[in-house]
DNA sequence: GCGACAG
DNA sequence: ATCTTGTCGC
């Protein structure tokens, strides 16, 4: 797929904040988009002691969840992991696997925050801006917020709160598991999202999507 | 100032 | 995230 925006990488600190704060305008937070008929998992890992930075996207078939492709992308590491500037770290490995595609994803699943962020741009919310296309964040811990107990079944969530605001949901998945952590990236709704993050999990407690990522990240296959 | 803190 | 095998439990 071709990515047309084009991308600034900051040096500092200073400069990441604020182009966080500039871009979280864009995000757009409810519904936008056509049928869904491929869905996209992404997932990032290191290597060489954290010198080297590995995207791996698969595309499955939506609703089947059939494997149609995968990409993987690999460079230097140049960015420092620091909670809230997670996109900085992993967003460029990211981009390179994206560009790879030979189709083009109509909603992607990203592992880590979407609004639920203290500037409300994580990880999945900058992918959406920068591609232009529907994404969610699917996180297993907690970056800000908190959130009632979830009830133990499947499919039970509650909303989770930071300064007065519902920036996500903690989503059983499934059931005695802990709860993953669903917010809206860009052009989806939080309810639409956490429906497609449902839709996406079969007898794990990760979607399908970062289940097929992850194995492809981590070099098994 | 202190503690928390996605991957 | 990563270092790491078998093992305990539903």
């Amino acid at each position: 797929m071709k990515i047309a925006e084009i991308t600034t990488w900051p040096s500092t600190f200073q400069e990441a904040k604020v182009l966080q704060e500039t871009l979280s305008c864009r995000v757009v937070r409810r519904d936008h988009f056509q049928v869904i008929h491929r869905v996209a998992g992404i997932d990032v890992g290191f290597e060489d002691g954290n010198t080297i930075t590995q995207a791996a996207v698969v595309v499955l078939e939506f609703p089947s969840l059939v494997v149609l492709e995968q990409a993987i992308a690999r460079r230097p590491t140049s960015f420092p992991y620091v909670p809230g500037f997670l996109s900085f770290r992993e967003l460029p490995a990211v981009l390179d696997a994206l560009q790879q595609l030979t189709v083009t994803p109509d909603l992607l699943l990203c592992d880590g925050q979407g609004i639920a962020h203290p500037r409300r741009f994580g990880i999945a919310a900058h992918l959406g801006v920068l591609t232009d296309v529907p994404s969610i964040g699917v996180a297993k811990s907690i970056l800000v917020g908190t959130h009632d107990d979830v009830p133990e079944e499947r499919g039970a969530w509650r909303p989770l709160w930071h300064r007065e605001e519902c920036v996500g949901a903690a989503v059983r998945t499934r059931a005695k598991t802990r709860p993953l952590y669903v917010s809206i990236g860009h052009r989806i709704s939080l309810e639409t999202a956490i429906d497609y993050v449902m839709r996406c999990t079969t007898r794990y407690r990760l979607p399908e999507t970062t289940r097929h990522a992850d194995k492809l990240a981590s070099g098994r296959r």
